[in-house]
DNA sequence: CGAATAATTGACTTTTACGTAAACGCCGTG
DNA sequence: CACGGCGTTTACGTAAAAGTCAATTATTCG
């Protein structure tokens, strides 16, 4: 486990521009060190952006990774804002479960679309 | 099973505008018939409406959406098409796998932050 | 030391997916 | 018949999420 990364390092690793990196930092969802101007990601960085990215191909926008990186951290010392936490939490809990059947629908009908497909070219007396 | 929608019904059973529905039909997702200038939405264009949805959710894009629409139609006739169309149909495969990785990985840190959260409750001695 | 390499900031641009507004057509109803 | 409601087209606007470019500053390596 490496202490630092650079921006270039995580840029590769990602598959993203390093003006993307600098752009989650203004949103706030990373706060990486700076030793003068430059920034220097801890290994906690790192694993932030790899939730940011699982978030980004679920099709949720900043701000509601913003949201799911907050429920990630360190839970609030008061009451009150634990049970808000609670609650969206299961909101989001929502989200993905519909997202998950929408998922599941999508694949079956691939499925399908994949048979019609195989049947067509035994038709045609191709042999798969 | 109705004969046409208007373009006002499926608006409100989607929960989008008439401006979102256009728009979809100017990218070519859908193909309402006409009676003189004004739309009438089939079953079908309803079910399409619907796949539409779905694709927006999981995140994919206008164009990848009507990548996937055109997998459930009709298969090809030509042997060529026929392969090439289940090379895609696997590349989505691909990706849906990729996402439902990303969704359960994601709904179980979701469940440890919920589990932190009640922790904390509890330690504070608020009980659930 | 000096050139090349890597990073930074800031401003401007682009793409996607619609929103919004203007101006008009069609149709049933009082 | 005119008016309210729905529908249409055309055109321009906008927010999100970066991309691109320019000017500048470290850092490093020979």
């Amino acid at each position: 486990m490496r202490d630092y990364y650079t921006i270039t390092e995580l840029t590769r690793e990602f598959g993203i521009s390093t003006r993307t990196l600098r752009f989650y930092e203004d949103e706030g969802l990373i706060h990486p060190l700076r030793r003068g101007r430059t920034r220097l990601f801890r290994p906690s960085d790192r694993v932030l952006v790899r939730q940011i990215m699982r978030g980004k191909r679920l099709g949720f926008s900043i701000s509601e990774i913003r949201q799911i990186i907050q429920m990630y951290k360190e839970p609030p010392g008061e009451v009150g804002q634990l049970k808000m936490m609670l609650t969206r939490i299961e909101e989001k809990r929502g989200d993905l479960r519909q997202k998950r059947r929408d998922l599941e629908e999508t694949l079956a009908e691939l499925d399908q679309a994949e048979e019609s497909c195989l049947e067509r070219l035994a038709e045609l007396g191709v042999t798969t």
